[in-house]
DNA sequence: TTCATATTCCAAAGCGCTTTGAAGGTCTGG
DNA sequence: CCAGACCTTCAAAGCGCTTTGGAATATGAA
């Protein structure tokens, strides 16, 4: 069933057709009723390769996926595509998911931008220094990124929530509360989020005349694991730290597990502060001791950062701006002053 | 740069370059490398909507995502499509995920099929009784099915674990272990796999004769809050079970939680076996007593049923058949013998 | 009635690729 | 030297849609 088709049996011509069912002015009320319920009981619809053909969009926005990063196993992504999915669906558009390898990764970007796939793309958690950009930059194609590159000059459309600020504002109020020596178990080092919550805790410190012991804080992968195994270290030191801050909940789930298994309480040994991307099924309030956090929900992010690629791709003139979201500090149960022991 | 340009530069006409990328006999090497090489330079990629309007192919699988039942944030389902991430990048294709409400689903099938945009559909997580397999076999298109239908006669394409096999062993360990009073977390109650693993359990316990209590079995989204709730409800029953099997790692998460704040310990008061899908950040020996698993890798299952479907894309002419893996039963220290207490 | 203006529709070109059918060129054997 | 076979290349059609430019019909004013 094709438009030809659709047309001889409407007795109209496929130009009128087309215009019917785009909803294209010059076509009377009467016939577009027609053509549309036609079209309705004999199931027409027209084929996305031609249509994109002709038009010269996809409708798609794009993403790649690493692989090798195992990034789809990374609950904070997939709850983020998820609001991307609310976004697309709002709009009409879909979700190309183009898997790569790190050595593929760049050459699989070109290969959407330059085979029409797609009309936008989404770049997540970037890296620092990330190549990325000046490449889409270079193809003038349009997309957004979530979070911030580290070295940009010139303007680009992102959407990122205050890193440094919620760590900040976490570490002073632990700082307020006594606290002294300090502990951060955080993201991968090479990635600009895990950089800028590093930033927030020095900088609170520093105010407050502390630091933050070199061997004090960890990056890896935010894994329940490597939660545990770095609480383990932290409190094996000479002076353990009395107050911790990781960046996720699943850090936090190991942290925990860890601090108790030394015959410590989360709370009131040591304080504990997390980040939390909002994900349904694992709640920090549900957690023995409900734990104090920086809270932003991630999926509100892939909603918005989808929804505004899709304005930038039906706008390519509008000037391309930055958004960053301030982060709720949310005081529970897991910490108390440094004194209370 | 198209298809026309590249040719002209070449001085070559466009059936030649055409046929010289896409490897057809009847053009020499030596212009074969030429070609190649001229289009390796120049960044030449065939233009994607108009290659699918020739071949009347698409190179991409799709995927339907339902946003309301919050899917794209289960853990399982993220690690699942990480598999079928790893397939398609084998094989070039592309995954398209298309969000969808529930009512929008089957319209979006629909769509995806008349459209063209996809070649075949992986379908992940049936309820017991599915239209959605209707709907493709009666419009003819591949697609393979993620666990399994419950009311089938025709063979059809899918890949399923041994739910049923799997609780049936975990269960009869336990009876030999001495345990009598039983209970199950289970998943969403509509869920094929569910319904097995439920079966699998009754079937065990009905060969030595033992029943499971109507009240003592709960299904819901897997979740860390709801496997708390279920097994505090567990435990407030005058004869609280001493052997309990849960259908994730994630509800065992809550669970383990409710059996400690019962003051009661796992492994010694209460048995536990829990489902393990191999989430690469939550780990069963991790837990504090590491946990006795029935261990499948749902990330191996979307490698196995991405690699399947596109073979039946390319050979459409096979027989369509079902594909059932064992499951691992693995013993931890979350179990022990019913007299221990 | 007649001309100008809207309104409604259409034929055909074009998007960039694959593929059919045919033609030109090269090589072999007689 | 030529016929036949093969190798290499090409022109053109077609995939299903949108869109341009124009034609036909209906409407209103003169």
């Amino acid at each position: 069933m094709n438009l030809k088709e659709l047309a001889e049996h409407l007795q109209l011509s496929q130009t009128t057709v087309s215009r019917a069912l785009n909803g294209y002015p010059e076509v009377s009320l009467k016939t577009r009723q027609r053509v549309a319920e036609v079209a309705r009981t004999m199931g027409y619809r027209p084929n996305h390769a031609a249509r994109g053909l002709a038009t010269g969009k996809a409708r798609v926005i794009a993403v790649v996926l690493r692989t090798a990063l195992a990034q789809a196993a990374d609950p904070h992504y997939a709850e983020f595509l998820g609001g991307v999915g609310d976004a697309v669906l709002e709009n009409g558009y879909d979700i190309l998911v183009c898997p790569a390898t790190r050595e593929s990764e760049l050459s699989t970007y070109r290969r959407i931008v330059q085979s029409g796939q797609a009309d936008g793309i989404l770049i997540s958690s970037p890296f620092r220094s990330d190549e990325r950009l000046a490449l889409l930059d270079e193809m003038d194609f349009p997309y957004l990124v979530h979070g911030r590159a580290g070295n940009r000059s010139s303007p680009y459309a992102f959407l990122d929530i205050d890193n440094r600020g919620a760590f900040f504002d976490a570490t002073r109020l632990l700082v307020q509360l006594g606290h002294s020596r300090f502990g951060l178990i955080n993201g991968p080092a090479q990635m600009n989020f895990a950089e800028e919550r590093e930033h927030g805790v020095r900088e609170a410190l520093e105010r407050a005349g502390l630091a933050l012991a070199p061997d004090a804080v960890s990056s890896g992968e935010m894994s329940d694991e490597y939660g545990y195994k770095s609480m383990a270290r932290l409190l094996d030191r000479t002076e353990p730290p009395s107050a911790v801050l990781c960046s996720s909940l699943f850090i936090a789930l190991g942290a925990v597990r860890a601090i108790n298994d030394a015959g410590l309480a989360v709370g009131r040994d040591i304080s504990l502060i997390a980040h939390d991307d909002v994900i349904p099924y694992l709640k920090p309030d549900n957690f023995r001791v409900p734990l104090a956090t920086t809270r932003s929900s991630i999926r509100q992010a892939g909603h918005r950062a989808a929804k505004r690629l899709i304005n930038q791709i039906n706008a390519p003139q509008h000037p391309l701006e930055g958004e960053v979201w301030p982060v709720e500090l949310i005081v529970r149960e897991s910490i108390s002053t440094a004194s209370a022991r």
